[in-house]
DNA sequence: CAAGAACCGTACCGTACGTTACGGTTCGGC
DNA sequence: GCCGAACCGTAACGTACGGTACGGTTCTTG
């Protein structure tokens, strides 16, 4: 392993290598032991000695692999145009939608999954990598949101982070895992839209600035609106599916 | 492989078959590579043509642990004595507190890991015993409780279900995937009382009742006690820490 | 067009681990 | 005290896979 890791040093692929890492990544959404050398290999139409040239050695392939798609799922972030109590609303409906679409896809599964695997079995971490461009990454584009929204007296809390981490919490509740441990839960796109909007509404509930005296001058119609979804916490049914994987 | 699985069918363990069974489980904490056939027998102290008698193949011995263990791991249930806002709220806190110390363990990460590492890698599912001893578990455990405190009174909502999954997410968060992830993420004793304690406070002001009438007539000092912690959703300060694992 | 680099395909090597086989030992029942 | 069952320890087998070597082919460059 002389020169081997182009990819640790300068961050640029070439085409070819990016179609090598996604031909990992598809065998690697085909089960963690399908993703052999020579799987890949011929998956990918090319030479194990090429493999071995460019990432060094198979936990090299995997942690570029997992660079390489983590780097391509991260949620698109929200400018910040001028915030009312709606716009603000809507971005954080939109923004949670969209991470709640992406953590269910069989892409981010698969990532999370083989993270998970390798971070419990020593060697190179690839959690950190998934935990910086997952969690930490959305961590970071929320928050300005969150304080342009108190800023802008919508929102009410002493510490961003602490306020993140209920949203996060409020939004992901037990998919996550539930998926990670293989529960077959299929998320629709009205139950997308719909849980972003029940945690959005409960952030609300929790976080919105509702000092009687800021509350008046705020345009009649404040977030939790009646038409929408539950003017309390509580939507009607939702999905309480209790259906443990293939048994 | 005539007979093999006594387990499958006969739930009894023998007290040898556990020490074999806590010896895999040794092994899995210490890293999931560690635990190869002659590695447990080694550990247990027995010969591999005992352990393959016993549990068939590796992987209904380590189905064997991760059942072993998750049937362990279930903390202690709430029994439903008289209900008052004071009672519910301290029986909601120390469930949730135990519930934190225990997947915050380091044997709850280990079994989480393992099953998800083999969610991923077909074969027979652990992931669904994780879930079932864990997730749908608590949930089974908590509802009764949830649904006592509404008959009583104290609690307003409609689908059982969906209050429970928000009290989920409101309590975990994303320490789960975090520390499955690998991040260092030590959670003292105090973080773990206090965590419960905002999470169940943050659940009766989305779900506590508070019509106007039955509010009345409870008394004076209703669970947002603002002697114990922020009367609103946010403690001052906590545990924000953005603390990347070993990088 | 020629020389060299990069790469493909395949064959090969070493090893680690799952699985099986077998001789020796302990132990309960008659 | 004898017999068989259960079990221990270890040795052996087969295989799958990570890693390497090498000849042939394509692409780049001057």
């Amino acid at each position: 392993m002389q020169e081997a890791n182009d990819i640790e040093t300068s961050e640029t692929l070439t085409a070819r290598q990016g179609e090598v890492l996604d031909a990992v990544f598809d065998l690697l959404m085909k089960g963690g032991d399908a993703v052999t050398m020579t799987a890949v290999a011929r998956r990918a139409s090319c030479s194990k000695e090429t493999l071995y040239k460019w990432f060094g050695d198979r936990d090299g392939l995997l942690t570029a692999s997992v660079r390489w798609q983590a780097s391509k799922v991260r949620a698109g972030s929200y400018d910040r145009h001028h915030l009312d109590a709606n716009s603000l609303r809507e971005s954080l409906q939109g923004f949670w939608g969209n991470w709640l679409r992406v953590i269910s896809g069989p892409k981010s599964i698969a990532l999370n999954r083989v993270a998970v695997s390798h971070a419990w079995s020593g060697k190179s971490n690839l959690g950190s990598i998934v935990l910086e461009n997952g969690r930490f990454a959305i961590g970071e584009r929320l928050k300005p949101l969150l304080e342009d929204g108190r800023a802008a007296g919508l929102l009410d809390f002493d510490d961003t982070e602490t306020a993140f981490r209920t949203f996060f919490g409020l939004v992901s509740r037990d998919i996550q895992i539930r998926l990670l441990l293989g529960d077959r839960l299929e998320i629709t796109e009205a139950e997308i839209a719909q849980d972003a909007a029940r945690a959005t509404q409960q952030f609300f509930a929790l976080y919105g600035a509702r000092d009687r005296a800021s509350f008046e001058d705020r345009p009649a119609s404040f977030p939790p609106q009646p038409s929408e979804t539950h003017p309390r916490g509580a939507p009607e049914d939702e999905d309480g599916k209790h259906k443990p994987p293939s048994s």
